[in-house]
DNA sequence: TACATTTGGACATATTTTGTCAAGAATAAA
DNA sequence: TTTATTCTTGACAAAATATGTCCAAATGTA
């Protein structure tokens, strides 16, 4: 089954199974330990670098996490949207028609 | 069958439609006409605000046009990657989860 | 040509996001 | 308790994005 837990609250589960200190992760990302803090509490966006590092640290599955991070993107996007689940039935079905035809990132 | 068009090309087939010219439009609206020349052609993001007022103008299905609208949102942040499709079923899952435990809005 | 409509680009302003700091709260150790 | 360590909070400026506006260029039509 699916990990249903926010990009923040992995990145927290990884770093208390390594017993390492906030402070000491914020190091090794290079960023501030305030910011770690949110990130980690989902006060604040993660970016895709960062997750990238935390899976390399941590030996972690970074698709995985990925996965946490957007879901939770798309989720704060709509949660309030009666329609969510045409919303994203919708979405999958642009994306995958987009395949179908190849269409290049300008 | 659900509708495919972004959400820029309904509003232009709408305003077509009723052969009303964008200037017009743009008038009702409010809006700069260059402004929403570049969100008929999806180089500028709509609001919820904009399409409420163009379904009322033109009769045309609120909760349609919503979809339309955030499933380009929910498309242009997640199509380049390769795991979009358990990305929003995890994204369904976490906005399900959370109206189960009836979270509030802080 | 003349006229109406739409598009493109430049620009300023507004809003949002990000980075940084320092002090306060919580936790653990002595 | 006191001290040390860790984490959280809030404030602030800087950077990045988004938005609003103007107007000239392009396109289309009579």
């Amino acid at each position: 089954m699916q990990n249903l837990d926010s990009i923040g609250t992995q990145i927290r589960k990884l770093r208390e199974e390594a017993e390492m200190p906030l402070r000491k992760l914020a190091a090794l990302l290079d960023i501030d330990q305030s910011t770690l803090s949110k990130i980690e509490r989902d006060e604040r966006r993660a970016n895709t670098q960062i997750i990238e590092q935390i899976a390399k640290i941590f030996k972690a599955d970074k698709e995985k996490l990925l996965v946490a991070f957007y879901s939770d993107v798309v989720m704060y996007e709509i949660q309030d949207e009666s329609s969510f689940s045409e919303i994203l039935q919708v979405a999958e079905a642009k994306i995958e028609y987009q395949r179908t035809t190849k269409k290049k990132t300008k």
